[in-house]
DNA sequence: GCATCTAAGAAAATATTTTTTCAGTCAAGA
DNA sequence: TCTTGACTGAAAAAATATTTTCTTAGATGC
């Protein structure tokens, strides 16, 4: 699948008849959204008919008219994101490594932005805060210290935020302790970890609510979850990055900060005390 | 049709089920083209029955699936013309909260990959990558998580790398192991731990290497560092953010394994076997 | 002018996709 | 604990799309 379909067309271009000749300028005059509507459809507008298209794509070697739609699909997706995304987003093409990765970042930081609701956030925010909750959070091996990030400053504005450790061994514990309604934040991205989806189907079944913060491609985990939190990730590629992931978890945190306000301060303050009695004592 | 498809997602989110929030994650994490797909293959990726998917586009307001991807082509149609336009439609100035804390943070890293020299840059990637010296890493309090992410993707490239633990405690002990030319690298953001500077100092003192990831007001740390990255964050409001740390931490891992990617294939290779085979063992 | 061949569309057959129906499940409230 | 109501997906039904078959039209050579 190296060729594209226009590469196709033109490759058997000398051997079209006159209506597969109509067909395929209609196609290339609108190129490649001609080819994304129904057989019937593109057959009305380039006057030719069904069956000429099916034999048509049969020509320049594809399996079919399914086939030949996944293919302007894949093509076009394609081309959207390495010229234009890639070169115009990230600012400076000559720029050098650096800028040249943050640009990248940026773009799919802003993108972030659009693929979740204000709605769905200030749901999460709202079930993330609720005091009457426990919360319980972790991540998968690259993913946990995004979801760290959470749990350590969620527990600066509340009470009962536990973040679960890697070991697996350990989990029995923290689910038994679950209790309908208490909140797990999940984060997993490719490549997914199977024991997290075995920890979401428990936890669920426990009346766990879950928010999964993930991938485009979505974790199995997203099966069981009430939220999912799909945030732009160029995930399982050399040029990962979780930007986008943490500028979402920083959003939460900082937004249940400041509607927990009196409440963070003074919680911060005990636990500073906390902290500097006992470097006191250590000396 | 003057609404786009995502605005009729945004305007019904609120009155949205469980299911159909999640597919309208999923829609919108890779918008348009996720929903180019036949319905069946949707309702695989978004993990909802296709029922759901009839139901969720009836919901926002059309006649059923194929308007739906008839709506979502058009768009694409017409936004690939004007970027313009593009651009007008997704930035929303007067967005929510979320999209005003990203619009910030991705404000402030567009500003890191200036704050930082490409050569800076490249010297501390040459430094963290030399197989001649061990990597000591480590973080303050909130930033530990961030140092974390560089220790751990470092230790996927290469050897001899090794993130302290929060625990003053045990600190000695690796400052005995430190030998003259190792790197440490720390991550010290306001407010600054008095702990970090003293480490630097001894480690210094025994020839170490110190790189720094601090903020504009300068950790006390800087004093030892033999490289100081000074990352544009808001440090010490509310409205903190570490994505452009989390991006230049990034960078770097992701250029050491670029240019060591022999290396660091073999070695993820390698540690997924071990970790295949101690689940094995756990059945 | 006739035979023959290719190409094209109509219609039928097939495959696929989309929608509707319906029964089970789960959470919230009495 | 039980009831109620909303949600969900499996399966069936309906609609639609695609391909095949078959016939006709037109071109070409004899």
């Amino acid at each position: 699948m190296a060729m594209t379909v226009k590469e196709r067309v033109e490759n058997v271009a000398s051997e079209l008849t006159a209506s597969e000749r109509k067909l395929a300028s209609a196609l290339l005059a609108d190129y490649p959204y001609a080819g994304l509507v129904s057989i019937q459809e593109l057959a009305k507008r380039a006057e030719v008919s069904a069956p000429s298209i099916t034999r048509f794509v049969a020509k320049i070697g594809l399996g079919g008219y399914q086939e030949f739609q996944r293919d302007l699909l894949l093509e076009l997706k394609e081309g959207e994101k390495s010229p234009v995304e890639l070169q115009d987003r990230g600012g400076r093409p000559a720029g050098g490594y650096l800028s040249d990765f943050i640009g990248r970042a940026t773009a799919l930081m802003a993108d972030s932005a659009q693929a979740i609701t204000e709605d769905q956030f200030a749901r999460i925010c709202k079930l993330l805060s609720d005091p009457q909750r426990s919360i319980y959070a972790l991540g998968g091996r690259a993913s946990n210290t995004i979801a760290f990030q959470l749990s350590f400053h969620l527990r600066q504005a509340r009470k009962d935020v536990f973040h679960l450790p890697s070991d697996v061994e350990t989990w029995p514990e923290y689910l038994l302790r679950m209790r309908s309604g208490d909140a797990l934040f999940i984060a997993d991205f490719r490549r997914y970890q199977t024991d997290l989806e075995r920890l979401a189907e428990k936890a669920s079944a426990r009346g766990v609510r879950i928010v999964l913060m993930t991938d485009k491609w979505l974790s199995p985990v997203a099966r069981h979850a009430a939220e999912v939190l799909a945030v732009p990730i160029e995930s399982g590629t050399l040029w990962d990055t979780y930007t986008p992931a943490l500028a979402v978890i920083e959003a939460i945190v900082t937004r249940i900060a400041e509607d927990n306000w009196e409440q963070t301060r003074t919680r911060i303050r005990a636990w500073d005390e906390v902290r500097i009695k006992e470097r006191d004592s250590d000396k």
